[in-house]
DNA sequence: CGAGTACTTGACCCAGATCAAGCCATGTGG
DNA sequence: CCACATGGCTTGATCTGGGTCAAGTACTCG
């Protein structure tokens, strides 16, 4: 089918040349703005941290207020089910935003807390708004992250095999730490399992199988990808692990 | 734990209040608007259609040129993955945006077909844009509903049981249809279960299950929805049908 | 009225969940 | 500096929700 020649337009290979690896002031949000339009945002955005690993930043039913990008350190977003089970709903590394989906509903859906120590930005939301107005990089860029946030939501609501998550979970980790072949995992594994709807021991033995067929070397909370290749062939067709954000646009 | 009890701040039964049926122009996007802006609104929209059932809008991989709003019958969004398989990303019903997961790659990631005879607004998305520079209101309309895209996308990717997302995808379905109790599904069975990751013969099992508890009652493509809190019961907490979006903002 | 397609129903199967030990790092107090 | 507790991780055994396969059945549309 047609349709099919398309179908990784977005791949694996074409992100990670598009995915470079960034300091502190160099998040999602400033692409393609002048220094002087950077300027104007800068004046509106509080920082926050270093927040001790397990601060909240935020609780589902909180009232929305603010967008936050991640400057340093790592958090993820949950939310909690009626019968008291909890979901992982995303993990967000620096560069990345949070708390997008608050924006419709004006309460928090989820709780969203750091993982380790982490430095945050704040960014009210009616002044982000306002500012967006006035600076149309701003507003194109906040409607393509949201897009982005979109396309890689609802590719993780499809069906996928647990192999093809967890392999997908490690590409995108990779390409949203500048594309390295070692990973540090900063989420235990149950958050993992949680966020790709497995078991925990699920994840361990994929773990475990992955090692055997000598696609990765998982020693503890590291992990080296070492048939890059391999893992594309099962899992690239899956941006399960992107949410949040790569850090980078597609190139022009 | 305190976050369970703001866990259905945006539960059913307030959405179904802030729901009411709408005509031709009542489209998402105007909401809040004046007529005056909703004017300018206009004035870049192109209207489509009829177009027969089976008509594609776009596909999968086509270059993004326009968001796209439902005035009238129904459409389905699903891409094709690597092994050739179907899947159904979305239901989109009259007032409901399609498109806003193309803005961030560029590219359409699904193809968009109608599911029977249906009209269409396109509006351009540079000039969308540019309008919602000029226009607070439209901005700020488009941010919300993004947003609310991203719930109902990040919800359907969490873990639910069958039973909960064909019950929670009754209850979307009617709210989003007005709020009645009898409903006509205009898509296909295969078409359910694919976007509830669930086989066909499941979705036909659960219907019988769900009539024989005496919830619905079914008859092929009209189904009544018999015990409305038994519903709510299995899949309240599920906003999974809501893709595509309510009709209109929750209550100020 | 016949052919095709959508839907239903039953029998069986399997990927991944659950249950149950055990293992191994890190921390803590004696 | 070592017992030993604690929580995260692994590994094995078993179970099960939902998938798959295989027949039907019933609309629908030439």
């Amino acid at each position: 089918m047609a349709a099919s020649r398309y179908n990784k337009i977005v791949n694996i290979s074409q992100l990670r040349k598009a995915c470079r690896a960034c300091s502190l002031r160099d998040l999602c949000l400033p692409v393609g703005l002048s220094t002087d339009d950077v300027q104007k945002l800068e004046s509106i955005v509080n920082v926050r941290g270093p927040l001790e690993r397990g601060t909240h930043l935020f609780r589902e039913g909180d009232r929305f207020q603010a967008i936050y990008a991640v400057r340093s350190g790592a958090l993820k977003t949950y939310s909690i089910d009626s019968e008291g089970r909890e979901h992982v709903l995303g993990f967000h590394l620096p560069g990345e935003l949070l708390g997008l989906d608050a924006i419709y509903p004006r309460v928090n859906r989820c709780s969203a807390v750091t993982l380790d120590s982490a430095s945050i930005c704040i960014m009210p939301f009616n002044r982000l708004e306002r500012l967006a107005q006035d600076v149309p990089g701003l507003q194109h860029q906040i409607l393509r992250l949201m897009s982005k946030d979109l396309s890689v939501s609802s590719d993780r609501a499809t069906d996928h095999t647990a192999e093809e998550k967890l392999a997908g979970f490690l590409l995108g980790l990779s390409l949203r730490t500048g594309g390295k072949a070692d990973l540090t995992l900063v989420m235990p594994r149950r958050d993992i399992a949680s966020y790709l709807r497995l078991a925990t021991e699920t994840v361990s033995r994929l773990f475990a199988r992955f090692q055997k067929k000598g696609l990765i070397q998982v020693r503890r909370k590291r992990v080296e990808l070492i048939d890059i290749a391999g893992l594309e062939a099962i899992g690239g067709n899956c941006d399960i692990a992107a949410y949040g954000g790569y850090r980078q646009p597609l190139p022009n």
